[in-house]
DNA sequence: TGCTAATTTCGTTTATGGACGAAATGACGA
DNA sequence: TCGTCATTTCGTCCATAAACGAAATTAGCA
C-alpha cells in the first residue's frame, strides 16, 4: 500500500469524534468491549465497528480473555503513522471537557467487574450516572 | 467550540488525500491557486473548496494579490491543534511516492508566471507532465 | 452436546463529504 | 465604466461513512 493511503487510514480513524473518545478512553488502561459501548452510549455493534476501524489502522490493539474483548492502545512499534497520530489525538484532547467526563465515568464503570456490568447493564448504568451528575454536573446535563 | 469539535475540525482536514498533498506542496512555499488546480488535476472549484477546509482548521494561511490567491502553511502560532496535525502529516508523507512526483512537478510549475500558466493553462501543462514522464516514470504513468 | 451471552458481521437507512458545472464575486486593465 | 479573468459560492450528483437491528459467530458453561 502506497505511503498516503495508509496516511488516510490512520488520519480517517482519528477524525471522528466518538473514536477519539475511546483513544482517550484507552489511555487510562484497557477496556471491554461492553464498557466502550457504555461510556458512548452506542449500540454495541456500532463501537464493535469503531474499533475495528481503529485496529486495522493500527491505533489499538485487540485481545480476546474468556467471552470479553479487550482493545488497549498499540505500541509505538507497530505503526509508524499510529505513533504520532496518536500522541497528537491524546495531547490534543487533554482537558476536553467530554473527555473529562469520560474519564471521571469510567473512572467508576472500572470498579465494576464486567461479569456484572455485562449482566445488570443498563440500570446498573443509569444509576452511575445520576450519581455523578450530583457530584459534577459537567457534562449534558439535563437539569429536568 | 469545545475542545473536541475543534479538532475534529482539525483532524477531517487533514483526512484527505488531496489536502495532505496541499498541505505537502506548501511545505515547498505559498502557491497560487491556480497552482494548486494544475497540481492536483482538479477543478478549480473543488480546489478552492478544499484551500477553504484546510483554512477554517487553521493550517493554512490566505493572501491575496493582484487578482491571485496565495496560500501558505500557517505558523504554530495561529492554531494549537494545527501545529501538531501540521507536523505529523508532514512528517508522514515524507518520501511519499505521490508527494515526490508532486514536489518534482512543482519545482518546474514554479518556474512559471502565474500570468501565464493561468492564460495558457492546460496546453502548457500538458508539456511539463509529459517531460515529466521522460525523465522519471513514477506516478501513475500511462504507458499507452 | 446444547444453551447462553458478548462480540462481530450483514444489510439497510440516513447523514456527511468530494467532485463538478454554472453562476456570483471581486480586482485588474482597457 | 465595462469587460475579463481568477477565485469563490451555490446547487446537485454520487460515494463514503455512521448508526442501528437482526442474524451469525464464538467462547464459556451446564
Amino acid at each position: 500500500m502506497a505511503v498516503i493511503e495508509h496516511y488516510e487510514m490512520v488520519a480517517k480513524a482519528i477524525a471522528d469524534g466518538s473514536r477519539a473518545r475511546i483513544l482517550k478512553m484507552l489511555e487510562g488502561g484497557e477496556l471491554c468491549v461492553c464498557q466502550v459501548t457504555i461510556a458512548l452510549d452506542l449500540a454495541p455493534a456500532t463501537v464493535s465497528k469503531h474499533l475495528s476501524v481503529l485496529r486495522l489502522a493500527g491505533l489499538v490493539l485487540t485481545r480476546k480473555r474468556g467471552r470479553w474483548a479487550y482493545y488497549r492502545l498499540a505500541d509505538a512499534v507497530i505503526n509508524p503513522y499510529a505513533a504520532g497520530a496518536l500522541q497528537w489525538t491524546l495531547e490534543s484532547l487533554e482537558g476536553d471537557p467530554m473527555v473529562v467526563a469520560d474519564r471521571a465515568f469510567l473512572a467508576l464503570l472500572r470498579r465494576i467487574p464486567v461479569e456484572r456490568l455485562c449482566a445488570e447493564g443498563p440500570k446498573l448504568v443509569d444509576d452511575l450516572r445520576s450519581s455523578m451528575n450530583q457530584a459534577q454536573p459537567a457534562d449534558k446535563v439535563v437539569t429536568d
